[in-house]
DNA sequence: GTGAAAGCGCTAACAT
DNA sequence: ATGTTAGCGCTTTCAC
């Protein structure tokens, strides 16, 4: 900026001006001064002004999802970046991986770039190492998952809810031995969907002693391997709630491997691609990453507009899917 | 940091010392300065930092890419973060959405926030505009497309090829009557396929006047449409080359309403989630992005350790996947 | 309508 | 081993 205002023969304020369209410039000085710095290929370094600038925005957004590869993370991300581009504010995101040393990583990244708002799906049992950074200002948003130790907005899907549904679905077509495959019990959700699965089980009046519930089962690999176990069991399972999309997808291996997916039922919780093209197609519990990230930036910008309310939690319904791997009664 | 300063009752450089691990600082001073720190929550300005910093580095990558939605995008940007998070270095990601003002807007976000290099998939016929700042020592690395108007480094999959190989599988089982699905024709990709396919049909001796070649087919529900249409024209192709994930998808759906999936062959580039589990396995010419995006971060990194050869071309080969869908005979 | 000086939070260079 | 001063690129404040 010093250069294109020596170039240009003016003092670096009006340099300035001209850049950031502040008032009280005649068009000729405009004039040279664009082309000065034009032809200095110019470009306003963000951050240094923000140093001084009185809101000090950074115009940036930090997002920590599960991994900027999985399909659900990615639908909510678009959406968070849809949100913040309209207020040209760009999005920042990094992959948590379900690791708490990620996840000090990835925010301790985020704060130290002094993000505006932190959009972020946690894993360690306890975020009150965050308090203070929201009493600060900055507006935080936990999606996915609900934090501990910490009062913030929230943005979920209705987990034990949609289990819960999931697993009538099975009941009312005519299953009693429902297996379940359950994500790591560190991660919060696993144990809301575990918990949806055996209220309504109990609801039901099943007796959960003759009931499978396997946890731990936390990718692709090891879904098709519990299955495959399940399935050669003594007492194999008539159907299998699959609280995950990817042990959902693992689910559906196993199932064609032992070639029982047309007599074993399969609903899995989260969509999985191209669900309705498999035979059978799919049964799932469709969540909505879209609406959840949307939701998510929402609450992000109404902070910075000035909402100081107390933190609220927005749940965001399932929806169940029925496409045939979920209707198949017992043999 | 002055706060910090003040508190523990040292010189700001001591503070500045212990925070950044530097040399020359006795433990009880280190231990005063870090519980002062911790006290206040102190997390240092990284940008502020940068602005008087040697190298100036902002431990930053910007990435431009498809759409962070898309599988493609997404297994790409996970490689990249692998590879930058080893370094310390964050990523930012944006969509293109292929519109060249995204491409303008996303690029210009960028340079505005010093990021240290930037990993880019373009849409304009040209980025002669950032030779500029490739001068200036930003290193660029495009990726999925070519560029136009600068020599710079570029990592590609071999499209002109895949789609060849695409169509000679397809030639080898005796289809003649091959439909192309091409995406919009000002996407560089799009015309690599669409060559390499009229190319390797030259080859075979094949008369093009008889081949329908759609171009401008841009998402799922396009290719879907388009497949349809051609199967209910006069002459129906007995194969179709999808050029593109999200075609494919549209194909196969077309394919199923007009139950023609185990009659008409279909091979597409790019893999699509679960192909494998369709029946039939869709047959692809499948890219790796994972790798296209770790040797795009490599080279970024080479390029900030100084190297300084001229732009070089990476070309990624694909892979023929066979699983059904396209070894179907013609009828 | 324009510009000079001070200072944002930090680090480099140079004291002590 | 610790502190002081200048200055990174910009915006603020205030003077002209």
């Amino acid at each position: 900026m010093k250069n294109v205002a020596a170039l240009a023969g003016v003092g670096i304020k009006t340099v300035s001006r001209v850049i950031n369209g502040e008032p009280n410039v005649s068009a000729a000085m405009s004039a040279r001064v664009l082309a000065a710095a034009d032809s200095l290929h110019f470009s306003p370094d963000l951050h240094a002004g923000n140093l001084r600038r009185g809101n000090g925005r950074s115009n940036t957004l930090g997002l920590l999802v599960g991994s900027v590869s999985n399909p659900f993370s990615g639908a909510m991300h678009r959406a968070i970046e849809d949100v913040a581009g309209a207020r040209g504010v760009a999005v920042f995101a990094s992959s948590l991986d379900d690791d708490p040393a990620r996840e000090e990583a990835a925010i301790s990244a985020f704060l130290r770039r002094r993000m505006d708002g932190l959009i972020l799906t946690t894993v360690s049992q306890n975020q009150g190492y965050l308090v203070p950074e929201l009493r600060r200002g900055t507006p935080i948003v936990f999606v996915d998952r609900e934090p501990g130790g910490i009062d913030a907005d929230v943005v979920v899907s209705d987990n034990a809810a949609g289990a819960a549904a999931a697993t009538r679905h099975l009941l009312a077509h005519g299953h009693r031995r429902i297996a379940f495959l359950g994500d790591r019990i560190d991660i919060q959700t696993a144990r809301e969907r575990q918990r949806g699965f055996l209220e309504e089980l109990g609801r039901a009046g099943v007796a959960t002693v003759d009931v499978p519930v396997i946890t731990g089962v936390h990718d692709e690999e090891a879904g098709r391997l519990v299955t495959i176990a399940l399935l050669d069991s003594e007492h194999p399972p008539t159907a299998v709630f699959s609280s995950q999309n990817l042990i959902t997808i693992g689910a559906v291996r196993g199932l064609r491997e032992r070639n029982a997916q047309h007599s074993v039922a399969l609903v899995g919780f989260d969509d999985v691609p191209l669900a309705d093209l498999l035979d059978p197609g799919v049964t799932v519990v469709a969540q909505n990453p879209h609406e959840i990230g949307r939701l998510a930036a929402e609450r992000i910008f109404a902070r910075l507009d000035g909402d100081r309310s107390v933190g609220n939690t927005y749940v965001v319904p399932t929806n169940l899917i029925a496409r045939g791997s979920g209707e198949m009664r017992p043999k």
